[in-house]
DNA sequence: CTTGCTGCAAATAGTTTGCAAGCTG
DNA sequence: CAGCTTGCAAACTATTTGCAGCAAG
């Protein structure tokens, strides 16, 4: 079982990679953003990540996240998801395909990553398929609480 | 495979015990409501079911379909559900356990209930446990498109 | 009657957009 | 230097709230 997010920060050359290896410009404010992705643990909100850059680059606005946040998204290193509420969006710098646990206690979000599920979700449609809808991918919620 | 929700529109007196047997009042703006989430397809926003609505009761507001919609959720009539895309609320009339499919091109939802799966998923985290979490529900996100 | 519900309008929260000035490649 | 990015503020969208009048039990 895999925990969300990487481990340790980033050095500013990887960061520097990640965006222009995805196609996108290196600025400071892109780089801040993109660390402080990498950085907060579970699925952050603009919000969040705009209160985690704030105090080292006081002069990026929330505007300029949101944006960062639209062009990461465009170029497949982060992903949306929905906030268990539905009114707030959040970022998940893991985009390969994972499942997530819930804390019903805590509404915190775990990744989680288990190759053996998906294999037996894969089996089980391939055999049991849908007349009208053409499965592209799955996503688990587990609903439960620590322990 | 069932889709959402109910089939035939339910009559004056199904939704007014519906109501009051949620401990709810009776209202005409409350049945006219409650009658469009059972009548709807797929999961509808606030804004769909007030447009359902409207028609056969101009005088029906906006504010007040919020606020039905809260107490249905606090009665256990409705289940809130978030949107795809994060920005908007959806509402579930089908409180059981199922899972959902969910069109990438229409951004509809589609209810989905399968107990071989829920027996699946049970068996495989039997066997599978976590160290440090314990189960409660499973919802499976199936994305796809339509065929 | 009396308590909760409605309708309206104003308030909030989260996100998007327009545009002049700045920085990156 | 050209064009993408930024910062700011204003605009939007979805939802919530306050309150006087109304209606259900």
């Amino acid at each position: 079982m895999s925990t969300s997010p990487p481990l340790s920060a980033p050095s500013r050359d990887q960061l520097h990679q990640l965006l222009t290896g995805a196609g996108l410009r290196a600025t400071q404010q892109r780089m801040a953003i993109l660390e402080a992705l990498l950085t907060l643990p579970g699925h952050p909100t603009a919000e969040q990540v705009f209160r985690c850059v704030r105090p080292e680059h006081p002069t990026v606005s929330l505007g300029t996240v949101y944006k960062a946040l639209d062009s990461f998204v465009g170029a497949g290193l982060l992903k949306r998801v929905a906030d268990a509420d539905g009114t707030r969006r959040r970022y998940d710098t893991d985009c390969s395909n994972h499942h997530h646990l819930v804390c019903q206690d805590t509404q915190e979000i775990i990744d989680y990553c288990d190759p053996k599920l998906d294999q037996l979700l894969q089996e089980f449609f391939a055999t049991r398929g849908f007349e009208h809808f053409q499965p592209r991918s799955f996503s688990l919620h587990i609903t439960g609480v620590r322990k």
